[in-house]
RNA sequence: GGGGUCGUAGUUCAGCUGGUUAGAACGCCGGCCUGUCACGCCGGAGGUCGCGAGUUCGAGUCUCGUCGGCCCCGCCA
């Protein structure tokens, strides 16, 4: 049967916070609001605790104090929403809570108001509960009232907030750019909005507000910067959703250390105001060439060693076959040297090995150090000047493991970056309370697609090339290192940006070098090229994952949980079950017929 | 598009090599209880084992397909 409350709040207004009740208002008549966490019936005695985003206090119902309070009071259940108006007083001393912020106190209750009454939840609404995130993520709103729930969107208010107040006392200005805007070649996969008046036309939602912001500095706007919500239709990751958020920077008549230096100045206010630690500057750099030569990757975690090196020197005339063809064919030799790592178990390698194969890897080698005999399938075929070497590049000794991934260049560095993550985790390297921060430089201009047998940004198009390399860009484009700057954060990609290109004529040879076509510059990009030839000032920004910052900052595991509504890993949302279909009549407006498939 | 993993009561899970009436805890409902705070005690209800085929005398368990959650590859200028 279901259970209605009618009672209104009137003119209640609420006294203080359930968290808040403290001894020094013991005597006074307080009004509190919340929600029943949990209601412990004696027959004479109910007790409940009501709770807000603030904390829990417990309230008494006593038919001594007043009869009709507890008999309404037998019908509260969990998540019923009730105000109380009573005293309140010192518990006796041998039920004082010392678990509970107010549990020297409770209010006795002399008139309650039972404003609704609640379904039983389908999870018990506490920090303890061990509700899977399905459940989570459906009944969201119960989620959020626990504290622990919270505490990642209350983290990012401040992020947010502190981020605000730090650009406009640096004199940057927030300005809000179009959501419905143009789609764009390069990059990622549009959310498309088909328009009413147009039919067959379409508005993208923005990747970033990257060529606004542009515009905005052709406009003279000098500094700009925005928190801004960007849409990428592209498939999920833990620290990936389909629609984030970023801030926006961009400054005028800078080289890349004028952006450098005001990103620091954000992040080390971020690190003392939220973590209470002084970050050393400057940040350490890396090359982009460095950091995947020791790291394998452009966003390297520098919380622990396990550094890759390279044996591929050392191996030219191995007698094992795999790593000599690999050799013959232009791919290199690389490894990690493990401390202590001979310890790991055979099944525990065959993992490994198998883990390397995700990023195409097609075997790993192993050698475990014990005592100078060396363990390993392949140990026979080791020459003593291989072993000499070996041992003269890895510094290894007894007790280590040494791991060998034979292979072009890319699968090499990728499987090793992140079989160095897999073993800094497994072997516990990585110390929690330590932050990794690390600027990463040099990024080369362009990589050639070999899918679309074309050169692409690695960037976006509109990165400068640095001026010593200008003259590479007809010979050798490959050779072209950018004004790109990325920071990384613990081995994640926190923020990236570069100076831009601000002279027409460059634009136009680098759009014409990725291939795109003349007609097809002036109809994607026209409107920059055009902005571009009326005094553009040189400029250049930067753009950070405000959700990923979030992440960190707060300690959660996933993206999903410093999102207030998070899509599911197959785009969608737990809660309106969005996306969905809609009115045939809609479509008709839009112009729009489906296939059906 | 691909790989892995999970899906059993409202919830979190157990259920060995296929076997007869599918369990536990918490929650829920009813009763008792004036110092509990994970209250306690007594009693009770609650299941399309995600869905669909198949194998079998017999399927929660095995096979195939499918749907969904999560992790990963591809993708993400």
């Amino acid at each position: 049967m279901d259970r209605i409350f009618t009672d209104q709040l009137g003119t209640w207004k609420r006294s203080l916070y359930c968290g808040e009740p403290r001894a020094d208002a013991v005597g006074r008549e307080l009004i509190l609001v919340g929600w029943t966490q949990r209601r412990r019936d004696h027959g004479g005695l109910i007790f409940v605790d009501l709770r807000d985003r603030s904390g829990l206090v417990q309230v008494v119902f006593n038919p001594e104090v007043d009869a009709a309070a507890h008999e309404k009071a037998r019908h509260i259940r969990s998540e019923d929403v009730i105000a109380v108006r009573g005293v309140l007083a010192r518990r006796p001393p041998e039920t004082v809570n010392p678990d509970l912020a107010t549990g020297e106190v409770e209010l006795l209750v002399h008139e309650v108001r039972l404003l609704n009454a609640s379904e039983v939840p389908p999870f018990p609404v506490e920090d303890e509960s061990d509700a899977t995130e399905n459940m989570r993520l459906k009944y969201r709103y119960l989620d959020l009232r626990r504290p622990r729930s919270l505490a990642p969107l209350v983290l990012r208010s401040r992020l947010t907030k502190l981020i605000r107040d730090y650009f406009d006392s640096h004199g940057f200005i927030e300005v809000e750019t179009p959501v419905l805007t143009k789609s764009t070649p390069e990059g990622a996969r549009d959310y498309l909005v088909p328009s009413r008046m147009y039919h067959g036309k379409f508005y993208a939602l923005p990747q970033s507000p990257q060529l606004f912001k542009q515009i905005l500095m052709v406009g003279g706007l000098d500094r700009y910067f925005q928190i801004v919500r960007c849409f990428r239709d592209e498939d999920l990751r833990a620290d990936r959703q389909p629609e984030f958020t970023q801030l926006d920077v961009e400054m005028s008549f800078i080289q890349p250390d004028d952006i450098i230096d005001v990103i620091e100045g954000m992040m080390v206010l971020l690190f003392k105001e939220l973590k209470g630690i002084d970050m050393p500057r400057p940040f350490p750099r890396l090359s982009w060439a460095e950091a995947r030569a020791r790291y394998g990757n452009d966003k390297p975690d520098l919380r622990f060693g396990l550094e890759l090196k390279d044996f591929s020197a050392c191996f030219a005339k191995s007698q094992i076959k795999v790593f000599a063809n690999v050799l013959a064919a232009g791919g290199i030799v690389k490894g990690i040297a493990v401390p202590g790592g001979a310890s790991l178990s055979r099944k525990e390698l065959d993992d490994m090995t198998s883990f390397a194969t995700n990023y195409g890897a097609k075997g790993m080698a192993w050698i475990k150090l014990a005592d100078g005999e060396w363990q390993s399938p392949i140990a026979k075929f080791f020459t003593d000047v291989e072993r000499e070497e070996i041992v003269r590049i890895t510094g290894a000794k007894s007790g280590d493991l040494i791991l060998f991934i034979a292979d072009n260049d890319k699968v090499v560095h990728d499987s090793l970056s992140n079989l160095r993550l897999l073993l800094g985790e497994k072997l516990d390297l990585i110390d929690r309370n330590r932050y990794s921060l690390v600027w990463i430089v040099d990024f080369p201009l362009l990589e050639f697609d070999p899918a679309e047998k074309r050169y692409v940004a690695v960037h976006h198009p509109f990165t400068s090339p640095l001026d010593e390399d200008l003259a590479l860009l007809e010979g050798e484009p490959l050779k072209v290192r950018s004004k790109a700057y990325d920071l990384a954060l613990n081995g994640m990609e926190v923020g990236g940006g570069s100076v831009r290109i601000h002279q027409v004529d460059l634009q136009r040879r680098i759009l014409e070098l990725l291939g795109i076509r003349r007609e097809e510059a002036e109809a994607k990009f026209g409107f920059l090229l055009e902005a571009l030839s009326y005094g553009a000032p040189p400029h250049g920004g930067i753009a950070f994952g405000i959700d990923r910052l979030a992440m960190i900052f707060s300690g959660a595991q996933s993206l999903r949980d410093v999102i207030a509504f998070p899509k599911s890993q197959k785009a969608v949302c737990m809660l309106t079950e969005a996306p969905t279909p809609v009115d045939p009549r809609q479509l008709r407006e839009l112009g729009i017929k489906t296939t059906g498939d």
